[in-house]
RNA sequence: UACAGUAUGGUGUAAUGGUUUAGCACAGUGGCCUCAUGAGCCACAGGUGACAGUUCGAUUCUGUCUAUUGUAACCA
């Protein structure tokens, strides 16, 4: 039987466009979808966009545009960011859908049944030329950090939810399943907060308008964050998809972990639906040293990277150069050193001068698994499957299977860097059997066809993170006849 | 301020209480080769933040310091 694969994003705020921030986790959910469609998982990959609230109403306003009108537009845009890197979802689902909607309300009514709803007051320090509440952290002395005016203690009607009831529901949560919250330093940090205790969530509003209409009292619209999470669970109410509840796995930012680790559980477990198995709580990037923000003016759209390197490139790079899960820099020199030296002048280039002996000399057929060993010299690290051997004796054949399984173990464990790495060493072991066979004396037609076979192993496990390179290598490899191609990738 | 994490050659990273040479990649230097995208292969050089402690022995464990990052609830 199929296993099933349901694996999500966070879903972005349409109150800015688009930076490689929010497309480094795309990329990533992207990969994992592909990846585990190669390993025959049935899978489903939903990211959209989150578009109600009133950052977004203000937004709309500035813009002069009317809300409806500014989130299609924005919405727009990062479906297309998306496109042009060639991250393929199964759905993207907009907060402002239809179902999504109708979901939401039938949400909050079953937590209303369990009785973890009620009326209260909302009290905060409230500024209102900002139209917001701070917190006393934010506003030290309750002076508002903007307009420098002393903050109102301002009371507003507010439907609560009893977050505070879930505590030891949580706590026992993180222990018995450890895996809920990745990487370990998050679920560290939330446990001991959550330890600290719970304060019950207001989620209603009713001071603007630009919400889902609260269910239980139409003066009230629902609070952002409680209709956003809801967006997972609505993507599998559709039919057809519904078998894919509970998430495999939801890919967010860190800031979101408390909204996704503390929140949503509790929700979930409130209106009686099975919880997800793992949150996977990355880090940020930064771009060319700097954090990304707007008003740093760095906020640079992926689209325009990817027309300025190309998608497999910005792929590559995204998952090469850092470890998942800790703050990275997307580095342009780096990236561009990574483009020239590994995907140019390795695989690139093993891949043309392969190809071009095999068009002048031919190939002969052969069982590769019974080839001769070689003894690789280069230190191939093959971490996962505890082969740190100098000197390893293996054929091509074994050895690609050995890198086979190792990075089927790593990217299990979110380790995509490594990965990567390991496969590049294999592709350094093959550039190093052209050499020493000296191919281009003996034109020996055995020796092409374990190349042959191993370049296509390459770009099978190399699919996943550069689909568009890989495809064409698996393309021309698995003609009859194989021809010199065009340039993989043109140096930079 | 509190709590937590990190600190490895120019850069990005890996590993280990002790195989008398801390691994890999890029950048650097020298050589070989010519099938290939001035690519490939081989070799050389360079490193464990600071100060103590535990130990026969620490990069690895402990403490202090310094630097840096994160978290400290309505921020999408």
């Amino acid at each position: 039987m199929k296993n099933k694969f349901y694996i999500t994003t966070a879903i972005d705020y349409v109150n800015a466009e688009p930076h490689i921030g929010h497309a480094y986790q795309k990329i990533v959910a992207d990969v994992l979808a592909r990846w585990h469609k190669l390993k025959g998982d049935e899978v489903f990959f939903v990211t959209g966009t989150d578009e109600h609230g009133k950052k977004v109403q203000k937004a709309a306003e500035k813009a002069g545009k009317p809300v409806e009108k500014f989130v299609d537009e924005t919405a727009k845009k990062f479906k297309e960011a998306w496109k042009s890197l060639n991250i393929i979802p199964d759905r993207f689902l907009r907060t402002t859908d239809k179902d999504h909607k109708k979901v939401v309300k039938e949400f909050i009514e079953k937590c209303n049944k369990a009785g973890d709803i009620y009326l209260g007051e909302y009290e905060g320090h409230y500024c209102t030329d900002c139209e917001a509440y701070y917190t006393e952290r934010d506003a030290p002395d309750f002076i508002c950090p903007v307009h420098k005016k002393k903050l109102d203690k301002l009371k507003e009607k507010s439907y609560f939810f009893k977050l505070s009831k879930y505590k030891k529901f949580l706590l026992n949560l993180y222990k018995e399943h450890p895996e809920f919250i990745l990487p370990k330093a998050r679920r560290n940090e939330t446990i001991s907060r959550v330890k600290e205790g719970l304060q019950d969530l207001s989620i209603s509003r009713t001071s603007f308008d630009w919400g889902i209409e609260f269910p239980l009292d139409k003066e009230h619209i629902t609070y952002v964050w409680f209709d956003a999470l809801i967006n997972y669970y609505t993507a599998t109410r559709t039919k057809g998809k519904e078998k894919f509840w509970p998430a495999n796995l939801h890919l967010l930012g860190k800031d979101n972990t408390w909204f996704h680790c503390v929140y949503w559980p509790a929700m979930l477990e409130s209106a009686g639906v099975k919880l997800p198995i793992t949150t996977f709580n990355h880090g940020f990037l930064k771009f060319n040293g700097q954090k990304i923000s707007k008003s740093l003016g760095n906020a640079i759209s992926p689209k325009i990277l990817v027309e300025k390197y190309g998608v497999d490139t910005v792929r590559y790079f995204c998952l090469r150069h850092f470890p998942f899960g800790d703050d990275g820099d997307f580095d342009e020199k780096a990236l561009i050193a990574r483009h020239n030296n590994e995907l140019a002048n390795k695989l690139g280039n093993l891949v043309s001068r392969v190809a071009g002996l095999i068009d002048k000399n031919g190939i002969e057929n052969f069982d590769w698994k019974k080839s001769e060993e070689v003894i690789i010299k280069r230190n191939i690290s093959l971490t996962n499957i505890n082969l740190f051997t100098l000197n390893l004796k293996k054929n091509l054949y074994e050895l690609s299977n050995l890198v086979q399984k190792s990075v089927d173990g790593l990217i299990e464990e979110f380790k995509f860097d490594k990965a990567l790495n390991e496969i590049f060493a294999f592709i350094d072991v093959c550039n190093e059997y052209v050499q020493s066979k000296k191919i281009w004396e003996t034109n020996d037609k055995k020796a092409l066809y374990e190349l042959k076979e191993s370049i296509l192993k390459v770009a099978e496990l190399l699919s996943p993170f550069i689909p568009e390179s890989s495809e064409k290598i698996i393309k021309q490899f698995s003609a009859k006849k194989i021809k010199k191609g065009d340039i993989l990738f043109k140096k930079i």
